[in-house]
DNA sequence: TGTGTCAAAGCGGGCC
DNA sequence: GGCCCGCTTTGACACA
């Protein structure tokens, strides 16, 4: 989707998100989105509140008139460019700026307000989204080291009970079990049995997700 | 035309 | 009291 014209742009480290259809959007030729915008800012609500499409309810009321909703704002593009263009300077605005910026969109000062609320709330979404989907794969890796670890652990307690058989080196037959010696430090039984590879440490991963170090490329 | 998505706005609560 | 946030509602719009 994202075909209202208004674009995320999310400051995330690691990640950079193109502003693409900055004033080419699919949305600015012929079709009745742009007839909402001539509506939003057209003076047709009334000499008082022209640049206010959104009239209070009460209002309504006690002047007779039916209580329906009134129409609910489409900010134009233009309006949308220029929120994006302040977002990117600051994610939250003073009471200068929200005025400043108001008269100069011809919105409400409050609309502004909600504006950047929603603004910052649909950032937060992107960015979770974005942690979640980092976080299922790390998930994904552990969950692979721990199956390769644990059948190693397997592997290694496997050669641990089964009974030593060492060759000779002069004969090639098996030694007799009085030739081993107890070992003083770990109490067992040892023999010159050869290192196996597979036994070798493992290289840790890359990265971890719980170090402070982590991949800048993540985010 | 029904449905899903998006975004504006409402509401309540917490913080300063 | 004003502002922000999280959650929700609701209208506008696109699309099958």
């Amino acid at each position: 989707m994202g075909d209202h014209g208004l674009e995320l742009t999310i400051a995330v480290p690691g990640f950079s998100s193109s502003s693409g259809s900055e004033g080419g959007g699919c949305n600015n030729n012929g079709n009745n989105y742009n007839m909402r915008e001539l509506d939003i800012n057209q003076p047709a609500f009334g000499e008082d509140e022209m640049e206010f499409p959104m009239g209070s309810i009460e209002e309504e009321i006690e002047e007779g008139r039916e209580a329906q909703r009134p129409k609910k704002l489409r900010l134009s593009k233009e309006q949308s460019r220029l929120l994006e263009e302040s977002f990117r300077q600051n994610h939250t605005l003073n009471p200068k700026q929200k005025e400043a910026l108001a008269m100069k969109l011809k919105l409400r000062p409050r609309q502004v307000e909600v504006w950047f609320q929603n603004r910052r709330a649909r950032t937060k979404l992107k960015q979770t989204e974005m942690e979640c989907e980092y976080l299922k794969r790390c998930f994904g890796s552990l969950t692979e080291e721990n199956r390769r670890l644990q059948r190693e652990v397997e592997e290694l307690r496997a050669l641990r009970m089964a009974p030593p058989t060492v060759l000779s080196p002069h004969t090639h037959q098996p030694l007799p079990a009085s030739s081993f010696t107890m070992c003083p430090r770990c109490e067992r039984v040892t023999a010159a049995i050869p290192v196996r590879a597979s036994a070798a440490r493992p290289q840790p991963p890359a990265f971890s997700p719980f170090s402070p170090r982590r991949p800048s490329a993540a985010f």
